[in-house]
DNA sequence: CGATTTTGACCAGCGC
DNA sequence: GCGCTGGTCAAAATCG
């Protein structure tokens, strides 16, 4: 029974990394808009070189989001759904597995690490998209640990980046008002971001893009801004983090800072 | 009681 | 071919 359930498992996992335009739904072109151009990252279709974006979440960004283990993933507003954890080798650190439970069926999966070069830092590594737009709320009895959120947000994410394949040096974002390294293929992950916007209907014509209190989003090719709707519930979320003047996630060109960065309003 | 977390086991991919 | 490693499953434990 176990075997065969496996193998059914193993085969769904086969099916979602071999699929040309991944496990989504046939309606979510958006996504696979966006994984199209993820992978074009990963020339090669494995196991390991399944699509992936990597975010590096600094840790005092979690420090008021009611997270305690070293693998408790940032909150983002998707209910995840931890199915497992590993100790990496030559990391000190434990790897957790997440799976989207957002929605029944979701493939969003998403592993969580401290980084073992920086531990300050989480890094996130999503494979598969969510194929709903947006978050939905959780039926999790107390709210999972990655806080479902009543009101949708997209993922608050300090930045994404695909397998690093790219050279170039100039990549550095701000983020919290701390200026971190990204792999090169950052410029490329904020494509995604471009896609995403210019791309994803639903996303905006959402109505959280039309709420009062967001921050805004915008892109163009040297001057990344990314705003994120903020809720009521990510303001007093952020409450806790007083300290930090740009609490919600800043992008920022190093070499074009034109100041494009996220207000609270 | 239902949803989530923990944890050991299984298995496929990969490198040698 | 073999062993290592990473990714996933599922039973049991936990939580509210």
């Amino acid at each position: 029974m176990k075997r065969g359930l496996d193998q059914m498992a193993r085969s769904y996992n086969d099916h979602e990394s071999s699929q040309e335009t991944g496990p989504e739904s046939p309606n979510s072109s958006t996504f696979n808009d966006m994984k199209a151009i993820i992978s074009s990252h990963s020339p090669k279709r494995s196991r390991r070189s399944v699509e992936k974006r990597v975010v590096n979440v600094p840790m005092k960004e979690m420090e008021g989001s009611r997270h305690k283990g070293d693998t408790t993933p940032p909150s983002d507003s998707w209910a995840w759904r931890k199915y497992g954890q590993k100790p990496i080798k030559g990391s000190p650190y434990p790897r957790g597995y997440y799976r989207c439970s957002s929605t029944k069926g979701c493939p969003a999966r998403k592993q969580v690490e401290r980084s073992r070069d920086d531990p300050t830092m989480i890094l996130i590594t999503y494979t598969s998209e969510h194929n709903h737009p947006w978050p939905l709320t959780s039926s999790s009895r107390n709210g999972p640990k990655t806080k479902p959120e009543p009101k949708p947000e997209p993922e608050r994410e300090v930045e994404r980046e695909v397998e690093p394949e790219v050279e170039e040096e100039d990549n550095k974002f701000m983020v919290l008002g701390r200026e971190i390294e990204t792999t090169p293929s950052c410029v490329d992950e904020f494509a995604w971001f471009t896609e995403m916007e210019t791309t994803s209907s639903t996303i905006l014509e959402s109505p959280i893009f039309s709420s009062e209190k967001k921050t805004a989003v915008s892109a163009a090719a040297d001057d990344v801004a990314v705003f994120f709707p903020l809720g009521e519930e990510d303001e007093s979320l952020f409450a806790d983090l007083g300290e930090l003047p740009e609490c919600s996630v800043v992008f920022r060109h190093r070499s074009s800072v034109v100041g494009s960065q996220v207000e609270i309003f």
